[in-house]
DNA sequence: GTCTATATAAAGATAGAC
DNA sequence: GTCTATCTTTATATAGAC
């Protein structure tokens, strides 16, 4: 693989895993095994132009999973629960993995502190949304209960992830996973 | 007010807003108007230290609020949707005060990071949800189902601050509080 | 395109005067 | 109990050789 995208891939890794002030340029560089010159050649701005292409990166990566299990399963409440036990698999096997599904580390830490950054990871999750809600749109709701539904799950889903990360425990991920049947109802 | 005091709640507010590795000591002595004499004064073993009774301190505010909601209330429902407009409002006043009734910004830097760290969050995620189940008790539910709705209801919450903050919109708060009747159901 | 070496700033923390 | 001054480490970033 190529350098620049070793070097995305390993960062987006650990941001996810970390957050962004949390990593250090010197720890990235580290886990990739390269040094400065290489940074700074790919990403002359540094550490914030590293950041964005990961977020791009994270972006590609989610969606494009998400895409994957809904066009495997035929209604959206099937697909949502294939993504939570997806999601609680991974939390068991290894809590690191878990990361790899969202970007609330990097979300939280700067939502308030760049306005670029906000956006970026705004459109991350509208991107998501739009997946979801052209699922419950085919399974039959209107375009704007299907829209509300969509705001709904994505905040379940984040938010049990969080608490399953900091309980420790599978069990948010699974309590979601119960009650989805409960949430896609028109409200 | 003291000096101890005054830094827990200067640096609380800076940790929920900007989360703990992005705000500096300095920046929270600036705050005070005192310099790392004090600081060190108070707590020897310095920032870290500084965050766990910053932990307490939120503790203590946001279990409070909440306490004193749920006790205007009559019914479960009531409360909840009083708790999200009144999230909604302060979103909608000013963003920054959305910060306040969570953690999530420390929890997720610091969840994969520091153990302590992580415990004292869990913890007070366990004393609200505490809250909320002993309500859904009252209201009629079985304690096995009301545990899992205060579960299902904190992710949904905690998301939703997440979105709103994230998308520059009270609109998922509000969404969650409109599916607060679906929520609050048996599963 | 990648390296080494260096610059510069900021972080957290300590010592000792008052 | 708080200050000033200092120390150490770490952070991001740059310059120039190869």
């Amino acid at each position: 693989m190529d350098t620049k995208s070793l070097l995305i891939e390993t960062a987006t890794e650990l941001f996810q895993q970390k957050g962004y002030k949390s990593v250090g340029i010197n720890e990235i560089l580290r886990a990739c095994d390269i040094t400065k010159g290489a940074l700074y050649h790919h990403f002359p701005n540094g550490k914030d132009e590293l950041l964005i292409a990961c977020l791009n990166s994270m972006k590609e990566a989610i969606t494009g999973d998400i895409k994957d299990i809904f066009s495997r399963h035929a209604s959206a409440l099937a697909a949502f629960q294939a993504t939570l036990d997806k999601l609680a698999a991974h939390f068991e096997q290894d809590a690191q993995l878990l990361a790899g599904h969202t970007f609330s580390s990097i979300v939280s830490e700067m939502a308030t502190l760049s306005e670029p950054i906000r956006e970026a990871c705004s459109s991350l999750y509208t991107s998501i949304q739009d997946i979801y809600a052209e699922k419950l749109v085919a399974d039959g709701f209107t375009s704007i209960a299907a829209h509300s539904i969509a705001v709904l799950v994505t905040a379940s889903i984040e938010g049990s992830m969080m608490l399953s990360l900091t309980q420790s425990s599978s069990e948010p991920l699974k309590v979601v996973s119960r009650a989805l049947p409960n949430l896609l109802k028109e409200f």
